[in-house]
DNA sequence: ATGAAAGCGCTAACAT
DNA sequence: ATGTTAGCGCTTTCAT
């Protein structure tokens, strides 16, 4: 039942190469046969195929995405705009998850070599040396998403992540708060962690508050249980806060959470100042205030870049910096 | 630099055909030959390319993905399962965000016919008629996941709504609620919305209450800004309410965030009873009680059903349905 | 305006 | 154990 040209150019009585001519270049052929052909087409049900044709054209239509958990907003967020510039673009979008495995996005690659892939969007993690080594044979154009790399030139579309929580921090500043605390990710993460971090000692400074990372700020997960956990060390350590800069949404909700179980109240008692502003920092009580990321646009203009860098026209600025935005609700409070 | 298999039979010395064996049937081919071929492959940086073997075999190892809105943690959840087990199984996800809009939908469809997907997951959607004729024309298997057809044979992963419903409803009478409202989906939609409404109201007569739909049900979209709006009508229609079950946890959400900006605590004044148990409803105050529905695992199970298909294998049963699941928190309280 | 034939990178008979 | 060749479905010269 599945029908190709050679069928499609029986039935119209003509050769392949003018059910070809049809599909390709429609005005080289004469409008009796090629309406001859589309209804030969038509009657057969036929779709070209893609994988002759990506044969003889080297390039496929298609994009590998690397994402460590899809189930997480921040990531779904961004596929979803990665997704609607593919179908602006006429790509497709082949995606897979990593689970933050190393093995696992290796073998990634490779299938999505195999299937010979006209470009990559990484997204989130630091690209390593090594990472940088397999890129580099993957032989095909890479654009990283939230996320960027200075040691090696590869295209990027990213946040400002020192500036952003500089402005988060400077929030919790201009509100009164003298004694604050930082909810951080991984130490060892210093594309995202310690930019973050840094933003926020930076705002403690220009404030001449003190700094001490020791007391103030406290390691961890991104997710809400982390938040959870850190905001109890953080209480522990340093026990007269008055606001919290959490540097993801999630970590920010594990906190409210968390000091809504111990009697306090937010913002009343402390405030808490999120970052990444996903769908869920409108649904919580209250709020959340938090510093926000235009994820969808990243996603969207990672796929836009890597499109550029396919076409091979001017891939404009190497990488690229969206910009942030404080969205004020009502997790922070004067004091 | 990209180099096939030409370049590498060259290379090591031997036919294309050698190095196919090396490939393919490795223990057929002369220890020493073998090796030399696989260094000349190492050496060549040489990947096989899947179009040419795709266009051979006439199978791609790529699954279609059909979802209405990935940025929804709904399908995300989802299709985080079905990643996973098409990384168990060898195939690669092609994902195509459909807007629920009908004409971005068959674009997509065409797109992976011409790509030549082995098969298909389609979730959420009712089949409707038109729909079925489009599926028939694509001549692959499809797999429908959170939804299914009762018209059409189609193979399907689920939940019971219907039953589900009704333990939520039971649940929020156990705890001795006389005057529960629903917040509901929309009427059109027969098969996720309607068999809700009907578990809803079964529960209601078993337990010998009146049931009135004007009064007791609002109907709207599944999101949070959605559950907010019904809350207030709801509450407007059937003012000494006492429980609302909310058919998805966003509008439960809404729900409460309404209750909560009107100053009625949830659950002290009114119980709320959400449905999915998505991720975020650990992370709501108060923690939502909701009916969970295993969607890691209906993704997962729809692409092995797919793979059963694929491979010609007995299907097993054509509808599958999932057990859903009471998680109790604390968004409901006794009466 | 249309057709014949080569070739994209690979596998699978069919030789040897 | 290895090589030769046809062909998967298509596009693209090159003829006519």
């Amino acid at each position: 039942m599945e029908s190709n040209i050679k069928d499609v150019a029986r039935l119209a009585n003509v050769s392949i190469s003018t059910v070809s001519r049809v599909m390709n270049m429609p005005e080289k052929v004469a409008i009796e046969t090629r309406v001859k052909v589309q209804e030969a087409m038509k009657e057969l049900n036929y779709t070209p195929n893609a994988l002759a044709r990506g044969l003889i054209y080297k390039r496929t239509k298609s994009l590998g995405v690397l994402i460590p958990d899809i189930s997480n907003m921040f990531y779904s967020e961004m596929l979803h705009g990665m997704e609607h510039a593919a179908q602006r673009h006429h790509y497709n979008l082949i995606l897979c998850n990593t689970d933050n495995n190393k093995a696992r996005m290796l073998e990634s690659l490779n299938m999505l070599k195999e299937k010979q892939i006209d470009g990559l969007v990484f997204t989130s993690e630091p690209v390593y040396p090594d990472y940088y080594e397999v890129f580099k044979k993957l032989q095909i154009p890479i654009v990283l998403a939230a996320t960027h790399s200075l040691e090696f030139d590869i295209p990027s579309v990213k946040v400002n992540d020192e500036q952003a929580s500089f402005d988060a921090a400077e929030c919790l500043i201009k509100h009164g708060h003298r004694r604050i605390g930082m909810i951080c990710g991984s130490i060892t993460d210093n594309v995202t962690a310690m930019p973050r971090l840094q933003g926020f000692l930076r705002a403690l400074r220009v404030h001449d508050l003190e700094t001490d990372v020791d007391s103030q700020v406290q390691f961890g997960g991104y997710k809400f249980e982390d938040g959870y956990e850190a905001m109890g060390q953080l209480l522990r350590k340093f026990p007269d806060i008055t606001a919290v800069f959490a540097s993801s949404d999630e970590r920010a909700l594990g906190a409210i959470s968390y000091l809504h179980e111990h009697g306090k109240s937010v913002p009343e008692d402390i405030s808490v100042i999120g970052f990444d502003n996903l769908r869920l920092a409108q649904m919580s009580i209250p709020k959340l205030t938090t510093v926000g990321q235009p994820l969808y646009q990243i996603g969207y203009l990672a796929v836009e870049k890597l499109d550029h860098l396919i076409q091979n026209e001017h891939v404009g600025e190497l990488r690229t910096y969206v910009r942030h935005e404080l969205v004020e609700r009502q997790s922070v409070a004067r004091r």
